[in-house]
DNA sequence: TATTTTTGTGAGTGATTACTCACTTTTATG
DNA sequence: CATAAAAGTGAGTAATCACTCACAAAAATA
């Protein structure tokens, strides 16, 4: 891993557990094993940095997220396919949700990451639509939404106290619901 | 309104818009027209004045989700109530949610208020797990974090964007799904 | 009225922290 | 090999900010 690889992941790690704000980047750069200025010779300045860290984790969901294009899918089917996927990103991925969701809220985030965010959030709820649509439910976008809504707040919850929350039945549960 | 009541309100509204980090003790003040020193006179330090708003703000919601004892309402009833409740509570305090997701996931608040948040929320799920086995659900608890994670998001996605969420659809939709 | 308690002030302080910069080392390139 | 470019360092800096404290005014109490 090279040393721009270090500062990412070092970053990544301190601003899920404690948040952006709370982390100074001292505490980055002794984590990652080099000097505090080559932060800054990397990423320009901290929020550069956190940019970058969640440039990365939604190229990891909108790659994750692709529709297919196979027609042999149902839109039920898609649907279902859509839950499951969301809960292996969730699981998967623990650290960088944490991050983000910690971060959803700054003010600081209100530059290209936070635009990136808005357009995959937007892609899934209108495929979900889409798809709701086809499968002839009355309120197609509202649905969407609904469903979009409902994954959010299980990750949240999740997220809050992992050990304890019932993730493998919820999915169950929000599966049925839509199968 | 006292001098202390206008520290409460002045930072709930900085608290809200620029989050708890990066807001300035001194701006509040000046917000407050007080001395910066008034407010550690009353609230100790930053930390006791952030605890205060937010006991402040549960002790509303505890209030207004107070179950009836009226043995006439159904189960059903008594869910679709909850729903009403918690929609009107969002539109009423507004800024006080906005606060409160800010803070959720800042290690700040490890202290009295968070635990009494949980409180407030244990107590909500399990009061819903009771109208839910009443009301014949094969997995009451589930449910019950269901409708408490629905809700909780589409607030979360309310606050986000208030003036273009179509918050009127989803309260008729949760609650037909529910009716 | 005299005295104690509470409320209020604001200049000052020490600690923290993001970022700079002059410089060195390493890597790439002609 | 020579030279340029990129990567890396770490001491230093200016700004911010939570909090203190000595003191004053107001309010409560006796």
């Amino acid at each position: 891993m090279s040393n721009k690889e270090n500062i990412l992941s070092a970053a990544l790690e301190l601003f899920a557990e404690q948040g952006y704000d709370r982390t100074p980047t001292s505490q980055i750069a002794r984590k990652a094993g080099v000097s505090e200025g080559l932060i800054f010779r990397h990423f320009g300045n901290k929020a550069g940095l956190l940019e970058a860290i969640i440039r990365q984790g939604l190229a990891l969901i909108a790659e994750s997220m692709q529709p297919y294009d196979d027609a042999a899918i149902t839109p039920r089917e898609a649907i279902v396919q859509h839950i499951e996927r969301s809960f292996r990103l969730m699981r998967d991925h623990e650290t960088f949700w944490r991050l983000a969701h910690k971060v959803r809220f700054q003010a600081a985030v209100q530059d290209v990451a936070a635009v990136q965010m808005e357009q995959v959030n937007a892609f899934i709820v209108t495929n979900l639509t889409e798809n709701f649509e086809k499968a002839g439910y009355p309120q197609p976008q509202l649905e969407a939404l609904l469903l979009f809504a409902l994954i959010d707040a299980i990750t949240l919850h999740y997220l809050a106290d992992p050990s304890r929350y019932p993730l493998d039945a919820m999915q169950s549960l929000v599966r049925e619901r839509y199968g």
